[in-house]
DNA sequence: GGCCAGGTGTAAA
DNA sequence: TTTACACATGGC
């Protein structure tokens, strides 16, 4: 049996279901993506729980509202001025495109994402898996700790890692997405 | 008070 | 292609 599939049932007897992502609306997934780069999910959510105070978490809100409007409701996740003008973009991309992403191939997708400034490979993936339950490995910093502790994969880039656990598992979204949350649990234990 | 957190874009070597 | 740096808040 594969090493990363014999690691994946570990995870799981450890912590059980994740229940991921942590939002419940997909475009709160979407917001979410975007705030957490490089980010304490802790802060994510004051920012989110900002925007739900003032009834803004919607995309027509979030475009016709004014900037400075904006960085003052999602102040508490750091970066605001650059996450503002992200949220604006990748807002504007949903509202054009959600209705058909559901229905796009997982790597069409992911190509769309990836043109908008501000998108990159992560927060594409994560909007993909967990937002259209497309089977796309979501790799970030605690995946690559992961993959040095138990020396899967030390040095390599993005799509090394995501490779990595896409050819292994197979192109499941399910398991994907219960992975990628163990991992994250995995690593606030291992700090 | 310093370090870090579920990254990304840009510029320079 | 790789490396360095800016971007910012809140928790410990």
């Amino acid at each position: 049996m594969d090493r990363i599939l014999n690691l994946y049932d570990g995870l799981y007897r450890q912590y059980g279901p994740q229940r991921w992502w942590p939002g419940e609306t997909q475009y709160e997934i979407v917001i979410g993506a975007v705030l957490t780069q490089n980010t304490a999910w802790s802060n994510v959510e004051k920012a989110i729980n900002n925007l739900k105070s003032a009834k803004a978490l919607d995309p027509n809100t979030i475009i016709g509202m004014h900037e400075d409007r904006l960085k003052a409701l999602i102040r508490p996740s750091g970066f605001y001025n650059q996450k503002a003008e992200r949220l604006r973009l990748i807002t504007d991309w949903y509202s054009e495109n959600s209705g058909n992403a559901g229905s796009m191939d997982r790597m069409e997708l992911r190509n769309q994402l990836l043109e908008i400034k501000g998108i990159g490979r992560e927060t594409a993936d994560s909007i993909a898996l967990y937002g259209f339950n497309k089977p796309i490995f979501v790799v970030d910093a605690y995946t690559r700790r992961f993959c040095s502790h138990y020396n899967l994969l030390d040095k390599g880039d993005y799509d090394d890692y995501r490779l990595l656990f896409e050819d292994a598992i197979g192109l499941k979204a399910k398991v994907f997405n219960e992975y990628h949350a163990l991992i994250v649990a995995w690593g606030k234990e291992n700090k």
